[in-house]
DNA sequence: TCCAAGAGTTGAACGTGTTCAAAAAAGTGA
DNA sequence: TCACTTTTTTGAACACGTTCAACTCTTGGA
């Protein structure tokens, strides 16, 4: 028996070295030539292995795609620490973390189309909604999460405590918008989230007027109700 | 020149004839085996014809789904006739509506999500935000329309302006919520559409709250300036 | 009746994602 | 070192959507 180290060096180390090799390879093809014009072929050749290889690894294209999108919600997170630990103000908090995300995604617009066509089929793995993205989305809402929680906006508990899951509807819905956003520099997505925000900000606060806080306790009512239904 | 009952007798009949053949061979093979499991040499051998002669008439397997698309918006126009012209509750007619598009769209569920998949593509023909799949989507507005118009509901104008395009958005989120729906009989569909729908009621009619209707006029204002920016 | 032009039809061939039996390489215990 | 098992790698083969040059049929005028 080899040591731990030894382990990560040899045995392990070479699959994953080729592992890695077809990710990054994969990754790159596809920002420069797109999803749809890169093929299997290309990148096993570009990475110098068999196709048979690539699919040991990954077993389908999907595969390297969702690889793809681990990869941005990491870099998500990343950025959007500062603004997380920084700002205080509820708007500028949501703003920022959606902005961060717009700017995250950027060099990938182009076939991000592509990416949310295989996602938005219901039995698809890459469907934000799927059970094995389940890790990615509850990743994704736990930013949300911080973004209320670290807020001073005053809520209701019940409505503070579904808030992060529909903030993460609320981008879904960006994302939707941003993939067919052709404007240039995406000033229409960038329009959107600065004039939702506020909105949803006074539409928050609004749930202090009694008539307004009877149907949004309804609202939540059923949301809960479909989630678990 | 000949007359014109006998341009569609022989002349277009010819050719007609064919393009139908192949499109009721399609979706009937679709609702069959579903969408994936349909193969365009399938429906050709089902339909007595060659793979090349069903391409003459629809480009695309996609376009052979185009065809189910706006079978599916004809027969739902038909559907809600009845319940159009004797209903006056504007809660009732939604419900009338979406429930109708539902029972419509029920033989086609299991592979529908198919079909969406690639109708979430931006730059396929299929996507319902599409100029291509503009008559379309206008004549489900359009329903909406008659939804609002014929209704007892009293709002501001431009609210009811607006309001049956907002409509067919909810549709389109009922859509993917449904696409997703696999519990039995639909259950959490109907579920989402029994308790939606009198809540958007109850919504519509606070915007006559003053401090409501402030926040509803900027969000007119926002969909507006997005729509046209 | 015949012929040129167009409409309709054919099926082999291409490029794609994916599979799989077999080969090669690496690891394991004596 | 030697057999053996397991992991990794290979590339030909498959099924699919799609294309296209060639073919047949239909039509309308001379």
């Amino acid at each position: 028996m080899t040591t731990l180290t030894d382990v990560t060096d040899s045995a392990t180390a070479k699959g994953e070295q080729t592992r890695e090799l077809i990710l990054s390879t994969a990754l790159r093809l596809f920002r420069e030539q797109g999803y749809g014009k890169t093929t299997m072929r290309a990148i096993a050749a570009e990475a110098g292995v068999s196709v048979g290889n690539a699919y040991y690894y990954y077993s389908s294209k999907e595969h390297l795609m969702q690889a793809y999108y681990d990869h941005l919600q990491v870099l998500h997170r990343e950025a959007v620490a500062e603004i997380l630990a920084d700002e205080k103000s509820f708007t500028k908090r949501l703003t920022g973390v959606l902005r961060s995300w717009l700017e995250v995604s950027e060099p990938y617009h182009e076939f991000a189309g592509t990416f949310f066509k295989t996602a938005a089929e219901p039995k698809s793995p890459l469907s934000p909604f799927s059970e094995q993205s389940r890790p990615a989305r509850e990743a994704s809402i736990e930013i949300f999460r911080q973004v209320v929680e670290g807020s001073d906006i005053k809520l209701p508990a019940d409505l503070r405590a579904e808030l992060p899951e529909l903030l993460w509807l609320l981008q879904m819905g960006i994302v939707l918008f941003w993939v067919h956003d052709d404007s240039e520099s995406l000033r229409r997505t960038h329009l959107l989230i600065t004039s939702t925000v506020p909105l949803i900000d006074r539409l928050l606060r609004l749930t202090r007027i009694p008539g307004v806080r009877g149907v949004a306790n309804d609202l939540i009512g059923v949301i809960r109700s479909i989630k678990t239904a």
